[in-house]
DNA sequence: CGCGGATTTGAATCTATTCAATAAGAGTGG
DNA sequence: CCACTCTTATTGAATAGATTCAAATCCGCG
C-alpha cells in the first residue's frame, strides 16, 4: 500500500479509483525542490521514499526551515488557498513522490466520502503537527527543542516500521537549528550535551538514542 | 453576508445551502471557552463578532495562545483530523459565532464544488497563518514580533473594514507574549520602546499606529 | 472609593548568539 | 586510491538580548 501513497480505511474500490487519479511519481535528487514558492499550485504530493524539507523565504535571502517531511506524509497542501504554493520544498536525500493533480483529486472527494474524509484529516492533522510547532518555538529553551525533535522523528520513524533508538538526520546542523529557532552552534552543543550525559550518542548525522526517559525529562 | 458567516462567490443556490447547514449562533462570553482540548469533535465555527484565540495547555498547566481569531475567521479545524478538539478556544471578549455542524457540511462539500473548494482554502489558509506563525517565533527578535503582531492586526482590521490605524488588543501583555513567544515584560517594554520612539500610541490595550513605514522597518 | 489584576519599569542574571578558530567529513579530480 | 578543497561540525570566549525577580503604578470594576 505504502508505496501507492494511499491511506488505509477506502474499500477496493476506492483504491482503485485512487490509482487512477495518482497519475505520476516523480524523483527529486537531493538538493532539488519539488516546488518553489510562488509556483503554480496544480498538485499535491505524497513522500513514497526519502524526506523533504519546507522552507520560506524571510528578505534578506535568509530561509527558514518550516516542516520536515518523510515517507507517507502529504506535501502542497499549503498551495490551495491562493492556487499557488507559500513555501518551497527541497529534497534532504534522494526522494520519490507521487504527484496527484489537485483537480482530479478534487472532483473524488467529491465522489467518495471516504477520500474526501482522508484529506480533511490529512489537512487537519497538519494545522496540529504546526500548532504543536509553534508551542515547541515559543515556549521551550534550546535543549528541550532539541530532546523534542529527537524524540519526534523516533516516533515517526518507529510508525514507519523503521528502529526508534537510531536514525540518521537528513539535515545539517543549520537546518536543524532553522526548524528549531536557534542557531546551528547551539544545536551543536547541545547535542555534545546530551553526548556527555549519556542520553545519546552523536556521530555527525547518525543518532543513537540511549536513554528516552531522560530525554523525555528534560 | 457577513453575520451569516458566508463567504463570497457562492451561487444563490448554494448561499441557500449553506444558510440551512448553518444550524444555529451561540453567544461566547469573554473568558468562556467556545470548546476544549479534549471535547469531541461536532462542528466548525465562524465568529461572527467578537475575537477568540486558541490556546494549547503544556505540561505544568502552562499555557500558550497559539492562534488569535477575529470576525470572519474559521475556528474548529483543528479537531477534524482525531475527531476531538486539539486545542481550546477562549473569547477575548463577548462573541458571537455560527455553528456549523460538520457532518452536514461535509455532506454539502460532497454536492457543491464551490463550498468544497471553501472550504479547503480555509483550511490551506489556516496552514499559512501558521507557517507565518512559526517564521516569526523562529527567528525574529522581540521587537519584530511585536511590530509584525500589531501591522498584522492592522491588516485584519483593515480588512473586516474597521480603522486600520486605531484598534483595541483584546489580550493582556501576558497572552500577546505567550502568543509572540516572549515575557509578558518584554511586550511591555517593547511597546513602550515603541512609544518613545513616536511610532505608536499606547494606552493600555488602545493602540495607535503613527508610523506604519517605521514599524515595518524594524 | 477601594480592591485586585494588569502594566510598567528597574536591576541582576542567564541563556543563546555572535565571532572566531579548529577539526572533521564529504565530494572531486588526478 | 589518495590528496585537495569546500562544506559541515565542534568548541571557546565575549556579548547581547531576553528573562526573572521585585517594586511601584495604573486601571477597571464592583
Amino acid at each position: 500500500m505504502r508505496h501507492l501513497c494511499v491511506p488505509e480505511g477506502l474499500t477496493a474500490e476506492e483504491t482503485g479509483k485512487l490509482e487512477d487519479v495518482i497519475s505520476a511519481t516523480r524523483a527529486v535528487r537531493r538538493g532539488d525542490a519539488l516546488f518553489r514558492a510562488g509556483d503554480a499550485f496544480e498538485s499535491l504530493y505524497a513522500i513514497r521514499s526519502g524526506s523533504i524539507k519546507t522552507v520560506v523565504s524571510r528578505e534578506g535571502g535568509r530561509e527558514q526551515v518550516t516542516g520536515l517531511h518523510l515517507g507517507g506524509d502529504a506535501l502542497g497542501l499549503d498551495g490551495i488557498g491562493e492556487n499557488r504554493h507559500m513555501c518551497t520544498a527541497i529534497a534532504l536525500e534522494d526522494s520519490s513522490v507521487c504527484i496527484v493533480p489537485y483537480s482530479s483529486f478534487e472532483r473524488m472527494c467529491r465522489e467518495s466520502g471516504s477520500i474526501q474524509r482522508r484529506l480533511h484529516q490529512m489537512m487537519s492533522r497538519e494545522i496540529v503537527r504546526e500548532t504543536n510547532q509553534l508551542t515547541t518555538l515559543g515556549s521551550l529553551r534550546a535543549d528541550e527543542r532539541v530532546a523534542r525533535l529527537l524524540l519526534d522523528l523516533s516516533a515517526r520513524f518507529t510508525r514507519r516500521g523503521y528502529a526508534a533508538a537510531e536514525f540518521t538526520l537528513r539535515m545539517t546542523r543549520e537546518e536543524i537549528g532553522s526548524y528549531l529557532g536557534i542557531t546551528l552552534e547551539t544545536v551543536s552543543r547541545t547535542l555534545s550535551r546530551f553526548q556527555a550525559r549519556g542520553l545519546i550518542d552523536a556521530h555527525g548525522k547518525l543518532i543513537r538514542i540511549r536513554d528516552f526517559a531522560g530525554l523525555r525529562a528534560i
